[in-house]
DNA sequence: CCTACATTTCTTGTATGCAAGCTTGTACTC
DNA sequence: GAGTACAAGCTTGCATACAAGAAATGTAGG
């Protein structure tokens, strides 16, 4: 029986590991049995959810995970570039050691690549994502990592959404490539990188924008599947001949 | 028949303008009737607040202002210091036109200034801190803007805890030098001057860390306010010299 | 066959009720 | 008189009940 913040945070993990789409119904009573507790629970973590921008409740409707627009999504991208890197230009000023950091990193770095090699799809998009979340953990800024898992779930929403066509292998040798130049201290270079790589991600789902079909495009490709050289015959059953 | 929603909001606004003091209790009971409305959606309002930071709920106990610990205020300032700087870089790579940005920061230092002059303490704090959400709102972060209004939440909870000596007077001079170097087009001096401004403030409070005091101490200061020669006699009434 | 309307069902929105736990006040024992 | 056990009251925690609204479906009329 888990309390409402383990809910929430159920919640999230399969935002961020693409396990929940956007646009997809989250029924109260559903998840109330699911999890084998009442409205009430799954109420409250919505509730807290909502105020995390993950979900929105349509008025006697049912609750959804959101479906950023474009410009929602450019925003959060916008808003990563720069808590990304105003972290790393900032550490650059500290001129903190960075010994321990790099460590942590590499290992999550190690973490990712054991992931693209054998693990699934969804535990690959989380650690993705979660890399972000560990520099900002691994320097110190409890408060800025936790935005950025907020942060992060809303751009990894964005790629579900507009079927990214975005590379693990690509990202995860980003990754690597930050880390390796924060290792040798070169963190104005690590900034760079950095901006360039969530530009990659974002330009990834630039391409694709047209794919942002809403849901009658989407049910329209989904029962015509079989390209004729004329529309079905609206007069046939449709499931006789399968 | 305020939503929870509103609710919500009236309680940020209150902290923002210090009128909720941190470790301030607020009961379920309580808020309903004021707000006249079922202890329900004052729940859901409060778990919103939870999921915001601004409030925690001890089990059974009750709801209270956080109250932040030193190492958190300063989290609250260091997270507050990259966005807003990484804020100001980022207009300057983009080089944007800021002549609507300028005009409209102008017109809320105006008012802050009026506020300073004439309104009362609450309106002031409000202010002062609605400049920095005010700032990324005009540069088109929509996203940010909503963090800055959590993050100035948090320190300006810190500075009331830790009775800042912070000078109103003072901080909104330093918002008008900010301006005024946005609109010569001088983002790096703006910056800078944002960095300053945010280690003023945060500055102030440091002085007195030694007032944040923690519940038991604050009693006990309390309690012991006659500076006397030798502790007081336990056996003494102590309500008859009064 | 198509359209307009009534009904039914399913969803959230809100309130209320009861249980569990902490704090405090009180009486009882040593 | 001091310390402790106990009980009452107030608080949140969670579930359930009911009301309100929206969409889908069935139905009658053109």
């Amino acid at each position: 029986m888990p309390n409402q913040t383990e809910i929430a945070q159920q919640v999230v993990e399969a935002i961020l590991a693409q396990k929940l789409k956007p646009g997809e119904r989250l029924g109260e009573q559903e998840l109330a049995d699911l999890f084998g507790v009442s409205r009430t629970l799954v109420r409250e973590a919505l509730m807290q959810l909502q105020a995390r921008g993950f979900v929105e409740v349509r008025s006697r409707k049912g609750w959804y995970v959101v479906e950023p627009s474009v410009e929602q999504a450019r925003d959060a991208f916008s808003a990563r570039r720069v808590v990304e890197s105003g972290l790393l230009r900032q550490a650059s000023d500290e001129g903190r050691p960075l010994q321990a950091v790099v460590r942590r990193l590499r290992q999550h770095v190690k973490e990712e690549e054991a992931a693209i090699a054998g693990a699934d799809a969804a535990t690959r998009a989380y650690l993705l994502a979660d890399f972000h979340v560990c520099l900002a953990e691994c320097l110190g800024h409890q408060l800025l990592a936790d935005m950025l898992r907020d942060l992060t779930a809303r751009t990894t929403l964005a790629a579900t959404l507009f079927q990214s066509t975005h590379d693990a292998r690509q990202s995860s040798a980003e990754h690597a490539q930050i880390v390796a130049a924060i290792a040798r201290g070169s963190l104005d270079v690590a900034c760079d990188l950095m901006l360039a790589h969530i530009g990659n991600v974002e330009l990834a789902l630039g391409q694709s924008t047209a794919n942002a079909v809403d849901a009658r495009e989407r049910l329209r490709a989904t029962l015509a599947p079989l390209p004729r050289s004329a529309p079905a015959a609206p007069g046939g059953k449709l499931a006789r001949k399968a």
